[in-house]
DNA sequence: TCTGGGGTCCTAGGACCC
DNA sequence: TCTGGGGTCCTAGGACCC
């Protein structure tokens, strides 16, 4: 058996933890930017805020009901997931971080009252770290989705954890859940089902194999299966090596100065190469794209990118760098008010697979205790303490619109919260 | 002032070559 | 002159998730 356990309206609930005089009152936090409403607690959502919607869109909503507003804190989501997971892992044999706010557990095979040990869940994570958890138990991954949704649904009822564990419940469930809810089920292949009358995840579960196989590859078939009772995917324990890694953000204002671009861009790889240590890995490829504003029609629209493939793969900022600067160069046009820059590296390989170059083998190993020791001091003094001079020092001018940031109480020593 | 997410993987289709 | 399959690599865009 296994557990999904998810945090309720996590941001929000992390904001709440620390401000008791919120409780009971209407929050939500806003997207990178201070841009789209992503996350609003049980009472902002019973004021019908839209998410994924600008937040100036729903002013008047906001003042009139006086719901509190947050900009996104990544900092304390981070430190407070990290808590939820540990306090986790000492109720489970195995733990499977799924996303910030969520994990999947194996059931340890001595509970035998599956409602309990939910409940002992929701409880230790509560009385460890301030925040309320849905509790989801089912034979496989996908089913766990399917309770932790009833659990939301049926709040009352079943006090915020649901089981199933038997055929009649499973049934039920599947029957009520519309298929575009499933896990795995989005916009595009949801439209695909309802146009071959099939609107419910029981109806998705009576298809026919061969047919699904076919529509939805191999991929459907296992969700089918794992709706049906049929466990086939595994807890992911240590996660699979990633495949690419990057970063993209707007800026705050549009910008048209290159100097500008660059130096946000220089920052991002900075962020990125350090992601990119700490997994171990060395990148074969860089990707550089730069967009305009796609919002403002009136303005004329050009984005771009180029994929620059690197002589030797390196986890070297300064070289990484310097590569991610020579591809700006290339698509950089003048004269268009750009509102986002990325990186992405690729091509992730172990730093000991990599084969050095014929013709000028410099592996600079005074490069990469410089690297060690960067990332210890940003670690330890925050980011970009230590950067690189093409980070430059204006970042006011590029930097992400956050007006409304709480204090960092869980990482920051002068802003921990103070009672008395 | 002026607002519009971020991350990861997959697939279709084109270019090129044998 | 016209026809053919199949592989690799690359890119753009799609799809899904939270």
């Amino acid at each position: 058996m296994y557990a999904l356990v998810d945090v309720n309206s996590f941001y929000a609930s992390c904001e709440q933890v620390f401000r008791p005089d919120l409780w009971g009152k209407p929050v939500v936090v806003l997207s990178n930017n201070d841009g789209c409403i992503i996350a609003a607690n049980a009472e902002a959502k019973a004021l019908d805020l839209p998410m994924w919607k600008p937040l100036f869109q729903n002013a008047d909503l906001i003042k009139k009901h006086q719901v509190t507003v947050f900009s996104s804190n990544y900092p304390l989501y981070g430190d407070m997931s990290q808590r939820v997971m540990e306090t986790l892992s000492t109720l489970t044999p195995a733990l499977e971080v799924y996303s910030i706010d969520e994990a999947f557990l194996e059931v340890p095979e001595t509970e035998k009252d599956l409602q309990v040990y939910g409940q002992q869940l929701r409880k230790r994570v509560h009385q460890w770290t301030g925040l309320p958890v849905g509790v989801g138990i089912a034979p496989t991954k996908a089913l766990t989705k399917v309770a932790s949704r009833m659990a939301k649904q049926h709040r009352d009822r079943s006090r915020n954890v649901f089981v199933i564990a038997d055929e009649a419940t499973r049934v039920a469930c599947l029957k009520e859940l519309p298929v575009e809810n499933v896990w795995g089920i989005g916009r595009k292949i949801s439209q695909r089902l309802h146009a071959r009358g099939i609107h419910t995840a029981w109806e998705f579960t009576q298809l026919p194999d061969v047919w699904v196989r076919k529509e939805l590859s191999v991929v459907g078939l296992r969700l089918k299966r794992e709706l049906e009772g049929i466990p086939q995917l595994d807890l992911e324990i240590s996660p699979p090596a990633k495949q690419m890694i990057g970063t993209a953000k707007s800026f705050g204002h549009n910008l048209e100065d290159k100097g500008l671009i660059q130096e946000a861009l220089a920052w991002y790889v900075a962020e990125v190469a350090m992601k990119l240590r700490r997994q171990q890995r060395v990148a074969g490829k860089l990707t550089v794209f730069l967009e305009t504003n796609r919002f403002r029609p009136e303005d004329p629209q050009y984005t771009n990118q180029v994929v620059l493939k690197l002589p030797v793969p390196t986890d070297d900022t300064p070289e990484l760098s310097h590569y991610a600067k020579e591809g700006l160069e290339r698509i950089f046009r003048p004269g268009y008010r750009y509102k986002k820059v990325g990186v992405w590296l690729s091509g992730l390989v172990r730093p000991t697979a990599v084969q050095q170059h014929l013709f000028d083998p410099d592996p600079q190993p005074r490069r990469s205790q410089l690297m060690q020791v960067m990332d210890e001091l940003n670690q330890k003094y925050g980011k970009a303490t230590l950067r690189t001079a093409s980070a430059g020092f204006r970042r006011e001018e590029w930097k992400l619109r956050q007006e409304q940031l709480s204090p960092r109480y869980t990482t920051c020593f002068d802003e921990i919260l103070q009672v008395g």
